[in-house]
DNA sequence: TTCCGTGCAAACAATTTGCAATAGA
DNA sequence: TCTATTGCAAATTGTTTGCACGGAA
């Protein structure tokens, strides 16, 4: 889904379109990666005078409902949102805080095995996991 | 390792023994599972007068520092924590909130995957999994 | 016109910090 | 004694809420 799909979608179903509305889609779609609530309220603040963060949480939230964003944790810190898709599962170094993507389907096995031993369907990409990447652990 | 090993290891160790840790230390290792600060705010206050819950997290700290106590976060409330030990890993409910516990071993393909692929070494009791409980999902 | 959406300020929860008073060793 | 520890109040961070005004439809 791109910013002006997720725009014309929020048109069809009746949802009123406001300019806040529409710069927040557009810098949540428009970002490389990962965008806390800050973030996306800076970008938007860029192309227009002000715009509050507060609104920029409510949207945020709105669009969530509507599936099309996810939000998810990558530390004790804000939380980030992405354009909904299939995800990634986060490892995040507690030393350094660099960040490690891995595609869901490495998970797979675990999660198969999970679903069949305890009936729990994991959600993998929203919290992230913690550890200590090669270089921290090296040292 | 005991409550009362624990008190003797800060002993031997020379740090200051002030009836707040005792009582800290009691109320982790006293407790079934995992405690919030707060719940150990609370269980110390039973016995003691007052203490402040600014001295419960410090005293927290100070036991996870040590290596007595690990915390660990199963959603977006409170941390808890626990006695040191090789730990589980906690899959929440997103819906219901319930709580699963899972040994880490299970995950322990996945980890080894991991480290061989990324050089993470996955600390895997840190942050809980989300997902969908056999009930909720049924529902 | 009619609500829905926005901005603002204030409320929130969990946790941390500064600092003076106090109490272990 | 001398420094580590405590209590208290205030600051912090991320996020939410109440409410009156203003703008989409």
């Amino acid at each position: 889904m791109t910013a002006n799909e997720a725009i014309e979608a929020l048109r069809s179903r009746g949802i009123r379109l406001t300019p806040q509305r529409e710069a927040v889609v557009r810098a949540v779609f428009g970002a490389k990666g990962h965008v806390t609530a800050e973030e996306v309220h800076a970008a938007v603040r860029r192309r227009m005078r002000a715009v509050n963060l507060t609104t920029v949480y409510r949207t945020l939230q709105l669009l969530e409902d509507l599936g099309f964003v996810d939000h998810g944790h990558l530390g004790h810190e804000a939380a980030t949102w992405t354009p909904a898709g299939p995800g990634h599962h986060h490892l995040v170094c507690g030393e350094c805080g660099a960040v490690e993507e891995l595609p869901v389907g490495i998970l797979e096995p675990f999660s198969s095995q999970v679903i069949r031993v305890t009936g729990f369907t994991v959600d993998v990409a929203h919290f992230a996991l913690t550890g200590t990447c090669r270089d921290c652990a090296s040292r």
